[in-house]
RNA sequence: GGACGGCUAGCUCAGUUGGUUAGAGCGACUGGUUUACACCCAGUAGGUCACAGGUUCGAGUCCUGUGCCGUCCACCA
């Protein structure tokens, strides 16, 4: 075996034997129960980010944990075809080349596309498996696949056909640089310096009189159409129904009376443009306005707006007004003001609300969606996360799902050639298209992404189709087992998926049917929801690309090792906290593979040959001879079977940071820094080899098998350096609980004895102050120093049983007991008793004494406490019994610390 | 404007239902290469648990308020 752990060759070898052998195969098998995960789809362009080793390293650590248990395992694996992101890449990328989208066509961009993702995408599936990965790849899916497409379009018709979807002229949010509508969670509020600027607008039938209007948005008084005040406003009893002259554009528009209208921001005006405004939009319907639209889709200036102004874009177009206001005098005011614009997600820019015709959804089982969340049917982890989740349906609007763009699927609705597209008289909609296409046309629009990602956890195992459900086993997967993402795509995702699953699992049923119970736990998609945090870097901003603070995983992989980056990873990431990205945990976590590695090789150095044998866990505990057990073999015992109960705990809980802090103590301070350390010697040699070695076997044994989800290949190779493979990978070994270990080792007439522990943890915490008393003084190297120790009979008893090893793990010559405290000597006060150090010369009294009354300081103030508060009446009668026992006893125990320093002070010469 | 999260050692974080003297890793400092590991071992220093009240015999932990940091939601021109 190497010095150090290499783990480039291990995991590309292991790896492969894994896909080779079918380990992540995902079967239905009738006598396991099921564990199924679908991994959130990333983009098909994308690359492996820290965000997805975290989230897959948490996906691939259940599957595994599952595998080991004995489920049938399936964790399906996929890519989005991400409409907007990819379409935008391949246009930015055809620009490059000088050629545009509109040459080539519908039919040949789609095309290129195509060509263009099959080279550059599912890069990042193929970096999954770096990262150690198990997914079942020949079940890979992507959103564009026919499968899934069809699943996608059929969903579309029999929302339609249940009256969820309609089409219809409302404002949108449009993007003017995608060229396409957004639905409103694709619209990110962004606070904007901006101008509020007061415009005067005179009075047609008081001329020299004007009103004045307080507006973030000049480029719009073109398309005003009313200036509206508050029917309550006793400023302006007598405006309604008189008309005011538009300043650009110039046209007599009337006043208006809405409640909507604030009073008191502004001047109290609003000006009405319905549209390009949300809210004068509304308002525009309730008194009949008509509406005056300025705006090209690309944000530029129509005829509408003028020759001035045509052809302008919106920002430019936005100056020039206020110029041009300015030089008319209509211009008043102009303020700093700040407030929010709505920027399109992907593209950056800000939103434009533009009235369009659009397909919209009106989601279904809303209700079902609720109560799956509150009624518990779906854990939420950590559950704050649902307050968020139940909000949004309790405010939930309709979805604009129809998007102007062609990467996508295409919105399978046909209408009559030369008919109006208004009226659903006029339309088809089929999955298949209508039998006389030559009188049709298809609606250009394509569906959201999320349109189709909502219904990932069900169409990748083949709904709708009767034979590939079957075939794909989703009686036997579904509902998913867990479901692990970020919350940020709380609503985008998670919130639509249990709605689909809600509506499309099982038969269809009529919207105005509430579901049962039943229905519901049969139907939701998933019943776990564990959520990640977000990964910052060091200065906790957010990981991205335009900052270039990600660091790149796969170089982290190559410095680190996959099993390095994992651990490292999981051990930082706290359940639903963000996390700090540090380099150094990921070094850590290399760090911990290698000491793995090296107790494993110091194992088989210890004996060779008793490795070769393939040992199963009958095999290693009858290699225990009960003669031969000493306390230290006891207590180690205990402590693996405390490890094995609490990390399971720790994993089902999903507080995986805990779970590897809990095997690492185990691991590294228990094991391999007390019990190998004190058993070298028996390692080597004597009547207790043998035991000696098969305790250690254990320990490794349950380490691995627990260590395994999380480092899965350095895991699987000691598996079967050590011997304990038994022909078959670590990956179907279940490391069992601490009462089955137990139960084990009492078949075997082995039965730990529970004072053991404590013990132990007395004689360290001796051996330990014995240290500090030689480091203190810088003696680390000379092994002849001589101890003395005062003490209880008791306590004497229990040294002598551990002398010798006392004596050599702290390098010492001897550790004899003395009636009262020795003169001179540096003192140590321990729960054991006291110890001294026989150190006639280099000893400095007075540094001694400073050390020794800082010590009784401390005991005093702790003594002072403890005696207030057993003098207080209200605390002994009130409180339990044992805790005023505990107080008292330790109070007597520190009195007689306090005791000894105070002997061992006067002791030190003056 | 609402909602949620965070504030504990120089840094990153643990701290289960309130209960003996608040922990770990990293970093700092001291010492150590007797054949598992310097990606290691031994040891030392370092904390008014953000602040202010309250409940309680007892508060890092529960309640109220304040501050700062972060996230989400919200049509104020």
């Amino acid at each position: 075996m190497e010095k150090a752990y290499q783990p480039k060759e291990v995991e590309d070898r292991l790896y492969e034997a894994w896909e080779k052998e079918g380990s992540f195969r995902g079967k239905a098998d009738p006598d396991k129960p099921a564990y199924s995960i679908v991994i959130p789809p990333p983009n098909v362009t994308g690359v492996l980010t820290m965000g997805h080793v975290l989230n897959n390293t948490i996906q691939d650590l259940l599957a595994r944990r599952a595998r080991q248990k004995g489920f049938g395992v399936l964790w399906l694996p996929g890519t989005d075809h991400a409409g907007i992101a990819t379409q935008t890449k391949v246009e930015q990328q055809l620009r490059a080349e000088g050629k545009s989208k509109l040459e080539l066509g519908r039919e040949g961009f789609i095309e290129h596309a195509k060509q263009w993702r099959d080279k550059h995408g599912g890069i990042i599936l193929k970096q999954l498996r770096k990262l150690g990965c198990s997914c079942d790849w020949e079940r890979t899916v992507h959103t564009l696949d026919p499968g899934y497409s069809r699943a996608v379009l059929e969903a579309f018709v029999r929302l339609f056909e249940n009256g969820y979807v309609y089409r219809g002229k409302r404002m949108v949010n449009w993007c003017p640089a995608s060229l396409t509508a957004l639905s409103d969670e694709e619209v990110v509020m962004k606070p904007q310096s901006g101008k509020l600027y007061k415009v005067r607008y005179e009075l047609i039938d008081s001329p020299g009189e004007y009103l004045l209007v307080s507006t973030t948005r000049p480029e719009t008084i073109m398309g005003d159409v009313a200036l509206a005040i508050h029917p309550q406003d006793e400023r302006w009893p007598s405006l309604q129904g008189r008309k005011v002259r538009r300043p650009l554009q110039p046209a007599e528009i009337p006043i208006i009376a809405d409640r909507a209208v604030d009073k008191n921001f502004g001047t109290g005006m609003l000006k009405i443009t319905p549209a390009h405004d949300r809210l004068d939009f509304e308002i525009g319907q309730r008194h009949e306005l008509p509406v005056i639209d300025l705006f090209n889709p690309d944000g530029t200036l129509n005829e509408s707006a003028g020759p001035e102004f045509c052809g302008l874009d919106r920002f430019d177009a936005r100056s020039k007004s206020v110029e041009k206001l300015r030089s008319q005098g209509d211009l008043l005011e102009e303020e700093n003001h700040d407030n929010n614009v709505g920027f399109s997600e992907r593209a950056d820019v800000p939103i434009e609300p533009r009235l369009s015709e659009q397909w919209f959804l009106r989601y279904p089982r809303v209700e079902e969606a609720k109560r799956a969340v509150e009624d518990g049917f779906i854990r939420y982890f950590p559950d704050r996360w649902s307050k968020t989740y139940l909000h949004w349906l309790d405010n939930i609007q309709d979805w604009c799902i129809s998007r102007q763009l062609w990467w996508g699927h295409r919105i399978p609705v046909w209408y009559r050639k030369g008919r109006s597209r208004s009226d659903p008289r006029n339309w088809h909609v089929s999955v298949d298209g209508p039998s006389d296409p030559e009188n049709w046309e298809q609606d250009e629009d394509v569906l959201d992404t999320w349109a189709s990602s909502w219904l990932w956890p069900i169409a990748t195992l083949g709904w709708p189709d009767d034979l590939m459900m079957k075939e794909q086993g989703l009686d036997y997967f579904y509902p998913t087992s867990a479901l692990v993402t970020g919350p940020d795509i709380i609503f985008f995702w998670v919130a639509r998926m249990i709605m689909a699953g809600l509506e499309f699992r099982g038969d269809s049923i009529d919207a105005k049917t509430t579901l049962t119970d039943e229905q519901i736990r049969r139907r939701i998609p998933f019943r776990d929801v564990y959520f990640t945090g977000i990964i910052r870097d060091a200065k906790g901003r957010k990981m991205s690309k335009s900052l270039g603070n990600s660091p790149d995983p796969l170089d982290l992989i190559d410095k680190y090792g996959a099993d390095g980056l994992r651990h490292g990873i999981m051990s930082i990431a706290p359940k639903g906290q963000d996390i700090r990205f540090s380099e150094e945990r990921i070094e850590q976590g290399r760090n911990f593979c290698n000491k793995l590695w090296n107790v494993s090789r110091f194992r088989r150095m210890a004996d060779e040959e008793g490795v070769a044998s393939e040992s199963t866990l009958e095999s290693i505990i009858q290699r225990m001879d009960s003669k031969h057990l000493k306390q230290d073999d006891h207590a180690i015992l205990l402590r693996l079977v405390q490890t094995l109960d609490e990390a399971s705990r720790l994993y089902d809980e999903y507080e995986f940071n805990a779970t590897l802090q809990s095997i690492y103590r185990f691991f590294w301070n228990d094991l391999c820094d007390w019990y190998v350390e004190n058993s070298k010697a028996r390692m080597r040699e004597g009547e207790g080899k043998d035991t000696c070695l098969a305790v250690v076997d254990l320990c490794l044994r349950q380490v691995l098998l627990l260590l395994h989800p999380v480092t899965p290949f350095i895991t699987e190779e000691l598996w079967k350096v050590l011997g304990y493979s038994e022909g078959r990978s670590i990956q179907w070994t279940n490391p069992g609980s601490g009462k089955e270990l137990l139960a084990a080792l009492e078949s075997w007439e082995i039965r730990p004895d529970p004072s053991a522990l404590e013990e132990m943890l007395a004689i360290r915490e001796l051996v330990t102050s014995l240290r500090a008393l030689k480091a203190e003084r810088n003696l680390a190297t000379n092994n002849k120093v001589e101890f003395f120790y005062l003490a209880s009979d008791e306590k004497s008893k229990l040294l002598d049983r551990y002398r010798s090893s006392v004596l050599n793990s702290v390098g010492a010559g001897s550790l004899n007991r003395v009636q009262e405290a020795p003169a001179g000597m540096p003192a140590l006060v321990t729960a054991f008793g006291s110890v001294y150090l026989d150190l006639a010369s280099a000893l400095d009294p007075n540094a001694e004494r400073d050390r020794l009354s800082k010590e009784l300081d401390h005991l005093d103030r702790i003594i002072s406490s403890i005696e207030s508060k057993l003098r207080n009446v209200a605390f002994t009668q009130k409180a339990p019994a044992q805790v005023v026992e505990g107080a008292k006893r330790q109070l007597s125990n520190n009195l007689a610390k306090k005791r000894e320093i105070e002997e061992a002070l006067a002791a030190l010469p003056r």
